[in-house]
DNA sequence: CTGAAAGCGCTAACAG
DNA sequence: CTGTTAGCGCTTTCAG
């Protein structure tokens, strides 16, 4: 097959120099070398097409130039950005990325092990805020492996995070839709193992206190964005049956906002005028649906690349960091005062305009 | 750092074998090795943990276990189900999957050098369909480097190929639509630059001569998903400005069918009941728009799996081949002949209702 | 059935 | 400033 492969010691054969000299060159260790020489050698590389084996390099440096990415629940688009930013900052700094799906604690430890043996550099975790088992990763430090997680519980100080702020993000959204005039506003929580689901659940009651509105027990329900999209309908079907019904609701995310509005409507509802609903994520579709979502944006892209970027600098000496990020919410019209064929045909795609200044993560687009 | 990583060394030694007899039980070759030894080994391997470091086994073998995957608009929801699948497939055939993002023929030529140096086993692109030049992928084949290309146009025969059926899809899609009682059926063309574009208004062509309806110019407009979504609303909106109007309307992804979903509606509008809608993709959101899409599911995650597949029988020892995978329309409430209010609650997640026999890629869920 | 030894392609001392 | 050399950790003949 391969049986063709063009070797440093051909390359310092034919430029007549020796092996540490095209090794330098390849190595930017450039300085003091005959310009002449430089170029030759240079000349040879180019024109036999060398370029020096990683595997070799790797062998002995102990360095691969690969982070591993450990991706939970791999089919959530939510993730993919994520992967896709990651990959263009990675690449962006001269890094590969090996991209494993692990599905729980004992498929990760697995994982973990494949991407050592692989030599890589540095592991990015990226979860679903599971409070899942840490143990399989402490020696990850020891063993001179960077490693920093995504939405998910510091495993140890050497470990970087990076997370976003789910509580200031949910009561934001409360406050959006008090400044709206809802005052009965409900809200359906995800599933229950997540610690985003007990935070997004402190950020509705914060907002609820910092709007002035009492909590309300029946205005909370639950559906788990994991489960049928059955449940969910039933959970919008008994908030809608209540007396008096809510007439806003921030769903757990932006597919379980989708199937809200769908059951509004199919009573006749119309939203958001009669019900107006906020979902969470910002997913591809939101601003597809009929009325565009208002959502909560989850700065997952951003946090892959400050993940990678703190990785990188870690690697160039830095020590690891936890960082948060803030969430924006993206209004549409979704959760607008009025119904949207009064109004200027706003939200389609990236769009999106901006509640007031009263919380936090907000932007102007 | 990793000051102490166990090396075979270390294992014979502890053994009081040679490294030999170890290499030799790492590699399965245990058939005629004494019991006693040979548990012994694995005793020492197992209490130390130790893992072979594939890096230098991958630079005396030449082989890596591990495979590139090119992936064309990674940021295409439909595309991760695909990165998904091919690393679950990956994994349990024992590779490892590098994910490159190519944004074109220069960055695939940069990402394809990358990858070599890497020393990956084979390498998997996945593509739109963009007719795309291939004369860089020209030497893999003479380097011993395994290609297989998934939606796009076969760069010679020593690479696999996994495709779709585009035209009969969207045939299949006319049929049903007909099958319903439509004669004006309209089609929204994607992109002009690729392949599947032209398959697909053959498949609409082909559809309307099987169900024996005229090719009326006016029904075919251009909505580029890769576009701004305002494009899409707009081709729509002339759509249903036409006299007669179309009853049905083939939308050139779900994304757009969801465009045209609320442009109808907000124009007063019953889908299906004035207008059939059907997308192509079957994204996850399909199933929550309201109405439920009925959409052409692309075989996505199946020729991911074919495409792994292929590579690794390749490794063993088996020839290149192409394969063209069926489409399957999903009927769902947008192309129902009742309004869907009027109907049992179909339609929900993954579940979608199946139509005639008449097209291909139908299958009963 | 086991051990010694020769590299895989590269980097990094260390001499010249 | 350039050349020689010793490995990195493993596999794999080839002798014992």
């Amino acid at each position: 097959m391969s049986s063709d492969r063009v070797t440093i010691r051909q390359i310092a054969e034919m430029s007549e120099v020796s092996v540490s000299t095209v090794s330098n060159v390849l190595n930017g260790r450039t300085l003091r070398m005959s310009a002449e020489t430089l170029e030759r050698v240079r000349g040879v590389i180019s024109t036999l097409r060398y370029r020096p084996s990683s595997i070799a390099r790797g062998l002995v440096t102990g360095r691969t130039a690969t982070i591993g990415l450990v991706v939970a629940e791999i089919e959530t688009a939510l993730f993919f950005s994520a992967v896709g930013a990651l990959e263009t900052a990675a690449r962006d700094a001269g890094y590969n990325l090996i991209v494993c799906h692990a599905r729980g604690s004992r498929d990760e430890a697995e994982v973990v092990t494949v991407l050592r043996t692989k030599g890589v550099d540095g592991i990015i975790f990226i979860a679903n805020s599971e409070a899942v088992d840490n143990t399989h990763l402490s020696d990850l430090p020891a063993a001179g492996i960077l490693a920093v997680v995504i939405n998910r519980r510091r495993p140890g100080p050497e470990f970087g995070r990076v997370s976003w702020d789910d509580r200031a993000g949910v009561s934001g959204a409360v406050e959006h839709l008090h400044d709206l005039g809802h005052r009965r506003i409900a809200f359906l929580r995800g599933p229950r193992s997540r610690d985003s689901t007990r935070e997004r659940a402190a950020g509705y009651r914060r907002g609820l206190k910092k709007a002035g509105l009492p909590y309300q027990e029946d205005y909370v329900r639950h559906a788990d964005y994991t489960a049928d999209p059955l449940t969910w309908e039933r959970a919008a079907g008994e908030l809608l049956d209540l007396d008096p019904a809510p007439t806003a609701v921030i769903a757990s995310d932006d597919s379980v906002a989708a199937v809200v509005i769908r059951t509004a409507q199919r009573r006749g509802l119309s939203v958001p005028r009669d019900l107006a609903v906020v979902g969470i994520d910002d997913q591809m579709f939101a601003a597809l649906l009929n009325p565009p979502l208002t959502t909560i944006r989850l700065p997952v892209k951003e946090a892959a690349e400050r993940a990678l970027k703190m990785l990188v600098d870690t690697i160039a000496g830095q020590s690891m960091r936890a960082v948060r990020l803030d969430t924006e919410l993206v209004v549409r019209d979704s959760s607008s005062p009025e119904p949207p064929h009064h109004r200027q045909s706003a939200g389609c795609l990236p769009s999106g305009k901006v509640a007031g200044p009263s919380s936090p993560g907000r932007k102007e687009t």
